[in-house]
DNA sequence: CGCCTTTGACCTGCGC
DNA sequence: GCGCAGGTCAAAGGCG
C-alpha cells in the first residue's frame, strides 16, 4: 500500500508553485514576459529594462520598490516603456512630429502614465500608513493585553516572539495562524536554547496555552480546506507523516491526523477527513506554524491558510463571540475564492477555524488545469515584513476587492493588498495591458476583447483586456477599501 | 535500514 | 466523578 502523502501520484494538486511565484530565480524568466518588468506601476525601476530609455533616467533607488518616493526623479521625468517603443523618437522626427497626428495621443498618453505613476505613489504612501498605523494599533492591544494578564501571557511566550502553543521561533512564519502574535512580539532568534530544552518546553508550553486558549486575542487559529478529490491527500508542497486516525463522531470516515515531516520539530499539523456528506468532498485542516523555509508550493498554501487565519484571527480577537459563525462571502470569500459562501467563520469550536470551501468550482475553475496561471484558485498575493513571506496567494483583483470588505484594522488585508500591489505580477501584467489597452484603442491597435475598467484615484478609467487577466477567473469588482483610493477593476 | 502507516492505548478537556 | 470525544503516542509491521 502507498499512503505516503508526498506521492503525488495519488494527490489532488492544488496548484504548482511555478504557475505564480515570480520567477526571480529564473533568468529567463523575464524575456518570456517583459511586460511585467516594464510596466510595473508600483516600481520605479520602470525603465530598468527599457531599451530606449537613456541610462542617466535610471533611478538609483528603483531597486526598493517598497521604499517611499522621497527623493527620487519625479515620475515625470522618467520615461515609461509601453512596449511599444514611445519613447524612441528617431533623428529628423521632430518637425514630422508636428505633422503626424499620432504625436499628440502620445503626448497625451505620456500625460496619462505620468499621472497614473503620482497616483500610485500616493497609494503606496497611503497603504504604507495603515501598515504603520496597523501595527502601532497592535502594539497598543497586546501592550493593553500584557497588563491586563501579564502572567499568562508571558507564559505562553508571547513576549518572547512565539506562537501560542508553538514554543519554537519561527524561522519562516509563512504559515497558517497566529500572525498576529508574531507582528507584535519580536522574533526570538534563540533556536539553539530552544533545542536543548524543546520537549520540557514543549509541554509547559502545551499546558500554559491550554490555560491561555479561552484568551480571546491569541486562541489558535485553524484553517480548513473543503476540496473534491478522489485522492486522499491534498498536495500542499509539504511533506507529512501520519501519526494517528481515529473515527470521529458523526461520520463514518475516519479522520487522519499527519505532521509535518519538513524540519525536525515542525509543529504544523493537519487533518484529513472526507465530508460526511458528500464522500467526494476532502476536509483538511491545518494548525500551527512551520519553523523551517518552505518550498514555494508549500510557502503558497501556507500563505493561504496563513492568511485566512489571520484574517480570522483579527476579526475574533476584538468581536468576535464564543458563537460567532460568520460566512464571509464577502471578505474571504472573496479572498480565498471569488464566490459568495464559500468560506465561513467559526468561534464555536474550541479553536476558531475558518473554512475555505472549494467545492463550488464552476466550470472553468477547476482545480486542475493545463494552463498553468490557471491552476490557482484559492491563491492570493503573499505578505511580506517576515510573517508571510511574500509569495503569490491570490489574483490579484480578488485580493483588492477583498479590501473593500475587510475590517479596518486587518493587519493581513492591508498588506495582502498593500503586497499585491506592490509585487503581483497578475497585477502588473494587468496593468501593463491596461495601458497597452489605451494605446491600442488610441491607436487603433490594442488588445482583444477590453471590457474591464481599471479607474484610477484620479477617476480616470483605463480599460484592461479580459486576457490581462487569468481567462478561467471572473474578473471582480476591485475596489479595496482604502482611504481615499478609488482603483478599481470592474467588468461590464 | 529508514521511513512510513496502522492501530490500540493513553492523555486531556468538557459536559453532565 | 464519570463518561465521551478529540487528539497524541508508540509499538508493530510493511514497503522501497
Amino acid at each position: 500500500m502507498d499512503h505516503s502523502p508526498h506521492r503525488p501520484s495519488r494527490e489532488l494538486t492544488f496548484f504548482s508553485s511555478d504557475d505564480f511565484l515570480p520567477h526571480n530565480s529564473d533568468p529567463t524568466a523575464g524575456r518570456q514576459h517583459p511586460p511585467l518588468k516594464e510596466m510595473d506601476f508600483f516600481s520605479r525601476s520602470v525603465d530598468k529594462n527599457c531599451d530606449s530609455s537613456p541610462p542617466h533616467h535610471q533611478d538609483p533607488d528603483h531597486d526598493d520598490d517598497r521604499q517611499d518616493g522621497n527623493g527620487s526623479v519625479p515620475p515625470t521625468d522618467r520615461p515609461v516603456n509601453t512596449g511599444l517603443n514611445l519613447t524612441r523618437v528617431g533623428p529628423g522626427t521632430s518637425v514630422e512630429a508636428h505633422e503626424n497626428p499620432n504625436t499628440e495621443l502620445m503626448s497625451t498618453i505620456r500625460g496619462e502614465l505620468r499621472r497614473l505613476h503620482v497616483e500610485n505613489r500616493k497609494l503606496r504612501t497611503m497603504l504604507d500608513q495603515i501598515t504603520k498605523s496597523y501595527s502601532q494599533l497592535q502594539a497598543q492591544q497586546f501592550i493593553a493585553l500584557q497588563n491586563k494578564n501579564p502572567m499568562k501571557v508571558e507564559a505562553n511566550g508571547i513576549g518572547l516572539g512565539k506562537q501560542s502553543r508553538d514554543p519554537q521561533p519561527s524561522a519562516n512564519d509563512a504559515s497558517i495562524s497566529d500572525d498576529k502574535t508574531q507582528s507584535v512580539s519580536a522574533p526570538s532568534n534563540n533556536a539553539e536554547s530552544w533545542e536543548s530544552c524543546k520537549s520540557t518546553r514543549l509541554q509547559e508550553s502545551k499546558r500554559s496555552d491550554e490555560q491561555v486558549s479561552d484568551q480571546a486575542p491569541f486562541r489558535k487559529a485553524r484553517v480548513s480546506v473543503r476540496a473534491r478529490s478522489e485522492a486522499p491527500l491534498i498536495s500542499d508542497g509539504c511533506q507529512w507523516r501520519k501519526y494517528g486516525q481515529k473515527m470521529a463522531k458523526g461520520n463514518p470516515c475516519p479522520r487522519a491526523y499527519y505532521r509535518c515531516t519538513m524540519a525536525v520539530g515542525c509543529p504544523v499539523r493537519k487533518q484529513v477527513q472526507r465530508c460526511a456528506e458528500d464522500k467526494t468532498v476532502l476536509i483538511t485542516t491545518y494548525e500551527g506554524n512551520h519553523n523551517h523555509p518552505l518550498p514555494p508550493a508549500a510557502t503558497a498554501m501556507a500563505n493561504t491558510t496563513s492568511a485566512a487565519a489571520a484574517m480570522l484571527l483579527s476579526g475574533s480577537t476584538s468581536s468576535t463571540s464564543k458563537e460567532g459563525l460568520t460566512h464571509c462571502a464577502g471578505y474571504m470569500g472573496s479572498m480565498a475564492y471569488p464566490y459568495a459562501s464559500l468560506a465561513t467563520l467559526s468561534a464555536s469550536a474550541p479553536f476558531p477555524t475558518i473554512t475555505l470551501d472549494l467545492t463550488q468550482v464552476p466550470n472553468g475553475m477547476q482545480l486542475q488545469r493545463a494552463h498553468p496561471s490557471s491552476s490557482m484558485p484559492v491563491m492570493f498575493h503573499g505578505i511580506p515584513q517576515g510573517q508571510l513571506t511574500g509569495h503569490p496567494m491570490m489574483f490579484p483583483q480578488n485580493l483588492l476587492q477583498l479590501g473593500q470588505r475587510l475590517p479596518s484594522n486587518s493587519s493581513a488585508m492591508v498588506e495582502t493588498v498593500s503586497a499585491a500591489i506592490a509585487s503581483d505580477p497578475n497585477l502588473t501584467a494587468a496593468l501593463a495591458a491596461a495601458i497597452s489597452s489605451i494605446i491600442g484603442a488610441s491607436g487603433g491597435g490594442g488588445g482583444a476583447a477590453g471590457n474591464n475598467t481599471v479607474t484610477a484615484p484620479t477617476g480616470a478609467a483605463i480599460n484592461i483586456p479580459n486576457s490581462a487577466f487569468n481567462p478561467n477567473l471572473p474578473v471582480l469588482p476591485l475596489s479595496p477599501q482604502l482611504p481615499r483610493s478609488r482603483t478599481t477593476l470592474s467588468t461590464n
